[in-house]
DNA sequence: CGCCCTGTTGGGGA
DNA sequence: ATCCCCAACAGGGC
């Protein structure tokens, strides 16, 4: 579930219920999370401060703590973060707890246990590992047709691995570039540098407008996360060409056909996104 | 019932 | 650069 628009989902929901409190006690329940930190280096770094804010970048959520405190998270595939009250059960697969008092946890929860955990001291450190992972945020102002067609330039890279790139696209998973593609009408192995400066332009559009859906697809209500299935809204139904194989185009009619791209599962309308022939870039 | 395949992520090695 | 495998688990198909 966690690309970009589902962290910022959380972000959102999270912000206003935790902001302001302070992380009495963390327990990390799984060593691996936080690896290869201890676990009790990173619940001390943490424990005894106030939340300042609750932050993303590309996947990335970061729980912004006084004194530039930063304890980065990273969701992965199954990850998701749970708000519990004292009287409510306790959900399956909890990696970590983080107490804010009056009995109030917030849980990272994950069954394939694949979500990760960093404590990063100074702002300086928290940007430093940003910078040196996550390119551009789609969503800023940043994100322009100038930067993409530099990018671009000159790469024989599928367009597909390029969009999935988090060093040059933060946040773009493999969903909403599925999405993005059917959108732009390109097909994800077309060679990236191939792409015409009017395709870039309707490829960076359609990443926006993908990436706006997904967002909007749901209201970030802090309840959303308050049970297990918190926030894991019906998928399907808010992409047009995702887990439709089989199925009709919804522009064209055309049988939408499942392949491989950049080592994932890859959903495509041939009619709609023609295949690459020329070999040029 | 059991085996095999797939997967919303990213990192590492060939 | 690029492909493949891996992490650990659930769910579906056969």
């Amino acid at each position: 579930m966690p690309e970009l628009p589902e962290v910022e989902t959380i972000r959102r929901a999270l912000a206003p219920a935790v902001e302001g409190r302070v992380v009495v006690r963390m327990e990390v329940l799984d060593p691996r999370w936080c690896e290869p930190a201890p676990p009790q280096e990173v619940a001390a770094a943490v424990e005894g401060r106030r939340i300042a804010r609750i932050s993303r970048r590309g996947k990335y959520l970061d729980w912004e703590l006084e004194n530039e405190v930063h304890l980065v998270m990273h969701l992965r595939m199954t990850g998701n973060i749970l708000l519990v009250r004292p009287e409510d059960e306790q959900p399956p697969y909890v990696r970590v707890i983080l107490a804010l008092g009056s009995g109030e946890r917030a849980l990272f929860t994950d069954p394939r246990r694949f979500g990760t955990g960093i404590v990063l001291l100074g702002d300086a450190a928290r940007d430093t590992y940003f910078s040196e992972r996550l390119g551009v945020e789609p969503l800023s102002p940043d994100f322009t047709a100038e930067g993409l067609k530099a990018m671009a330039r000159g790469r024989k890279q599928p367009v597909k691995a390029f969009l999935l790139s988090q060093e040059r696209i933060a946040g773009v998973g493999n969903i909403y570039a599925d999405e993005a593609l059917f959108r732009a009408r390109i097909h994800p192995q077309r060679p990236v540098g191939t792409l015409t400066r009017p395709q870039l332009e309707a490829l960076r559009e359609a990443v926006i407008e993908s990436l706006n859906a997904g967002i909007d697809a749901r209201g970030a209500s802090i309840d959303d996360f308050r049970h297990p299935d918190g926030a894991r809204g019906s998928f399907q139904d808010r992409f047009l060409i995702h887990l439709r194989e089989g199925e009709p185009c919804v522009r064209c009619g055309r049988t939408v056909k499942k392949m491989r791209a950049a080592g994932r599962g890859t959903y495509v309308c041939e009619s709609c996104q023609p295949r690459p022939r020329a070999r040029r870039s």
